[in-house]
RNA sequence: GCGGACGUGGCGGAACUGGUAGACGCGCCAGAUUUAGGUUCUGGUACUGAGAAGUGUGAGAGUUCGAGUCUCUCCGUCCGCACCA
């Protein structure tokens, strides 16, 4: 009947032998595991290999092997380096990804995603070397350019399969609520990622209709800016530009020059912004004015509708392309504040005439970055302009006002969007697991039946560094339904499909009757404490969440939410850079390990840093680690030397003894404190330093009390280490006496009688300078706090000729004397 | 570019709820043991100053009796940006 605890680390990917990064979150993950053991609790701390994914291929590539062999070989290495560290993995439970009897309930899964409709084919932009024939991963363009030929890369447009994560974006949003054992960094990054807005979604239609369209959509969170808006952006794939392009060579030339960039948003963000005039005009929905029609680069077709309005007096972006195509700009806000700043003060005088454009263009340039902060920050100070019958509202009422007007012209509505868009899961690689899919002859395509799953992958291949082997052979794809001829699907699973349900089938790795075992995933489920990396705070997270809340609809299992605790451990780093094989700069663990064994290795990883901050590499604070534990074996030794000790008899200790005694049972309170709420292992390192320091210079072994204490402070050091350096502290909880084992001892609890002190020491400060400390009863009240601080001698010298304003008393801490 | 964090001695860090800045460790200095070095032990170690005291948490402002901690601006470093995992 001992309550349960789920404690997961992040499992790794098996790149080869574990890097500093693995030890420290197996360390933390290990540590966390042990204290709750010791707590009683019924732990549950699987291990397993996160084993598809893109180095395996090119490992592959370089040492002639296969991906699976390669895989394989270093689980077997960095599994025994696991064990080596002494990390108390459940290896019964332990899965790897690539395997059949894993992934194939993945597959599985994905039909039955497919079946109610989360699943759908659409066409979305990769990475395309032309030179290769080959989809290149964001990772493999190196400035634009394949990694392996250095021909420039294009976005290309092909079919892929995708899961709707939007259909789930509100409760993935909603849900972030409920977190509260998350870091609140992760859980705003993760707000920002879904990005929920509400705007008004709207028809700009064309004066002439091209190819037999006649109008397009856009979206826009700032449909009182609508007036405002002087020209529209489509992106360079979409319908109107292709069609356009066909009897248009400088455009067709443009768009093909659009293809050439990467699709990393990071890339798209920083890079120039370029457009083209279609020639093209929109009737503005409202003013009817003509609005021209551009082809920008920075328009991303999978992104909502693929065009855009663009208002370049009230959004930066639309500002510097306006100006650098000399396209008009035309405010519609008038600052009606009286307290304006200088800048804002020029600016304004601008906006409320109707100055020509290059006027205003040389007004804004005082400082672009900062006008739009302050519109957001000023609503109520804002009245519309230039915007007809909607002058003098200001931007909150023209958001409903412009809104409502468009609903009741029907050429648009309020729409709520979401900056998240759909998992695209497909890739076009052959280490991952198989899409459970048939491709039909003649278009079209139904999933795989589940009894004929797993979709096996081949892992007797031979890569030829370019094409995916099951791509490249011919016989791999040819299936038959039915009677019919039908084709593989030869694309593999994004794998992040694969780690966003690995901690649910750690619950029941071996079971064979579906994808979880729902009486063992609902007993252990959800996991109470999930360590990992920062790096993962978004992608990684975010599936898993939403794989759990798609599993909880299949009725595999009854929580929202997969992880209740959350902890981020930074990064491993030296002379001040993360560690790296490009950096050259990497510590192998396992010569440490040799050196110095594992118990120092652990605990310099814990005292170096608190777990949520970057660790500064140190080989002096190794062998500080190591120093420490000789020190605490040699002090456990000594004090055995003492002869037997009996139970401490509270009653008869002198005051040395009672101050020792104490400082044990604070030290037991704080680093319960320090391992359970805070996590801060480093300070609870330091606690247990302290306290064998106060042992060195008081122990006193020459009385049976001064044993009786010595003893009591020893066993509680021991077992306050244990989590960290479990192997030193089994021996030494031997050497003390104990039959037990170590890992199911009780933690021990403060004796609050041993807490209590008679005097508090309190610090007196004049204007809120320290001048003095003074010992006070912990009774005392407070004008006797008062008449002891004013009183002391040193305080009087700094008070002398001055009036007392004020005496602030905080108990127990401080008198700060205001004076003057 | 957008989103999120971080910045404290020679170094890693501590200061948890706005209340003694620098716990603990490394390094360094001095001493003891040993006496070749290393190990081990003891003491010291933010800066300026003989001292009294003053100054000090990336820079600048603000709120407060009191700010490393809260607010604003700026600078720097790091993480993520949807195909690295």
């Amino acid at each position: 009947n001992r309550e349960k605890f789920y404690c997961l680390s992040m499992f790794p990917y098996p790149s080869g032998k574990l890097h500093m990064g693995h030890v420290r979150n197996y360390t933390i993950g290990d540590v966390i595991s042990r204290y709750q053991r010791m707590q009683g609790k019924n732990v549950l701390q699987p291990m397993g290999w996160d084993a598809f994914g893109l180095p395996a291929e090119n490992a592959a590539i370089k040492h002639h092997t296969a991906p699976a062999v390669w895989t394989y070989e270093n689980i077997d290495y960095m599994k025994a380096q696991l064990k080596q560290l002494g990390f108390g993995y459940d290896w019964s439970r332990e899965l790897a990804t690539c395997k059949p009897d894993y992934y194939r309930w993945e597959q599985w899964f994905f039909t039955r995603l497919y079946q109610k409709g989360l699943v759908y084919k659409k066409t979305a932009a990769v990475n395309w070397c032309p030179n290769d024939q080959t989809v290149l991963a964001n990772e493999q363009v190196i400035d634009g350019c394949c990694w392996r030929c250095d021909t420039a890369v294009e976005r290309k447009e092909i079919p892929q399969w995708f899961i709707k994560i939007t259909a789930y974006a509100e409760e993935l949003l909603d849900d972030l609520d409920k977190l509260d054992g998350w870091p609140e960094q992760v859980r705003t990054m993760q707000r920002n990622w879904i990005g929920k807005s509400r705007g008004v979604q709207f028809r700009f239609d064309l004066t002439a209709a091209v190819a037999g369209i006649d109008s397009f959509e856009v979206y826009t969170t700032r449909p009182d800016t609508l007036m405002g808006v002087t020209y529209a952006s489509i992106a360079a794939e979409h319908p109107i530009a292709l069609a356009l392009a066909k009897n248009n060579p400088q455009l067709a030339a443009f768009i093909r020059d659009c293809k050439t960039q990467s699709v990393a948003e990071a890339d798209m963000a920083t890079m120039e912004k370029k457009g083209m005039a279609t020639g093209l005009t929109a009737i503005h929905p409202i003013s009817g004015e003509a609005v021209p029609v551009w082809v920008a680069n920075y328009v991303l077709m999978d992104y909502g509708s693929g065009a855009i309005m663009a208002v370049p007096a009230h959004d930066e972006r639309d500002f510097e392309f306006a100006n650098k195509h000399q396209l008009p700009i035309k405010p519609v806000f008038e600052n009606i504040s009286t307290e304006v700043g200088e800048n804002e003060e020029n600016f304004h005088k601008g906006l409320s005439n109707d100055s020509d454009p290059e006027e205003i263009r040389k007004l804004y340039e005082f400082d672009t970055s900062r006008w739009q902060d302050w519109y957001a920050s000023k609503d109520d100070n804002l009245a519309m302009v230039n915007s007809g019958e909607f002058d003098g509202l200001t931007p909150a009422q023209g958001f409903d006002a412009i809104a409502a007007k468009l609903t009741a012209l029907g050429c648009g509505e309020i729409k709520i969007n979401y900056r998240l868009r759909d998992w695209g899961v497909s890739r076009q690689r052959y280490w991952g697991a198989p899409i459970p899919m048939f491709n039909l002859p003649g278009g079209g395509e139904i999933p795989v039946p589940a009894e004929r799953l797993p979709v096996l992958l081949p892992e007797d291949v031979e890569m030829d560094g370019v094409q995916s082997p099951i791509k490249a052979d011919p016989q791999w794809r040819v299936a038959e339904l039915d009677g019919a001829a039908v084709e593989h699907e030869t694309d593999t699973f994004d794998t992040f499909m694969e780690s966003s349900w690995y901690y649910a089938r750690y619950t029941c790795p071996d079971y064979r009757d579906g994808m979880l075992d729902s009486a063992a995933a609902n007993y252990w489920l959800p996991v109470d404490q999930y360590v990992g990396g920062i790096e993962h705070a978004i992608l990684h997270l975010l599936y898993a969440r939403f794989f759990h809340k798609l599993m909880r609809d299949e009725g595999l299992l009854n929580s929202d939410e997969p992880f209740t605790r959350l902890l981020c451990q930074g990064m491993v780093l030296k002379d001040g850079a993360k560690m790296s094989k490009s950096k050259g700069n990497t510590v192998d663990p396992q010569q440490l390990i040799d050196r110095y064994g594992a118990d120092t290795v652990r605990l310099f990883t814990m005292f170096a840093a608190p777990p949520e901050q970057s660790l500064e590499w140190s080989e002096s604070g190794v062998e500080g680690a190591h120093r420490f534990l000789r020190k605490l074996w040699k002090m456990v030794h000594a004090h055995l030397q003492g002869g037997a000790a009996p139970a401490v008899d509270a009653e008869a200790l002198d005051q040395a003894q009672r101050d020792l005694r104490r400082k044990t049972h604070e030290t037991i309170a704080k680093v319960g404190d320090d391992y359970g709420r805070r996590q801060t292992f480093n300070t609870a390192i330091a606690a247990v330093m302290e306290l064998l320091n106060e042992l060195g210079r008081h122990a006193d072994r020459t009385t049976a009390n001064g044993l009786a204490v010595e003893r009591e402070a020893l066993s509680a050091a021991v077992l306050l280490l244990a989590p960290i350096v479990p192997h030193i502290c089994h021996r030494l909880w031997q050497a003390l006496g104990h039959e037990d084992n170590l890992l199911d001892a009780c933690w021990p609890a403060a004796d609050p009688a041993a807490l209590v002190k008679s005097t508090i020491q309190m610090v007196v400060q004049v204007n809120g300078k320290l001048r003095a400390h003074i010992d006070i009863a912990v009774a005392a009240d407070r004008d006797t706090i008062e008449q002891a601080a004013l009183s002391h001698e040193n305080v009087l010298r700094f008070t002398e000729g001055q009036t007392i304003r004020k005496v602030i008393v905080v108990p127990n801490k401080l008198v700060n004397i205001v004076a003057n």
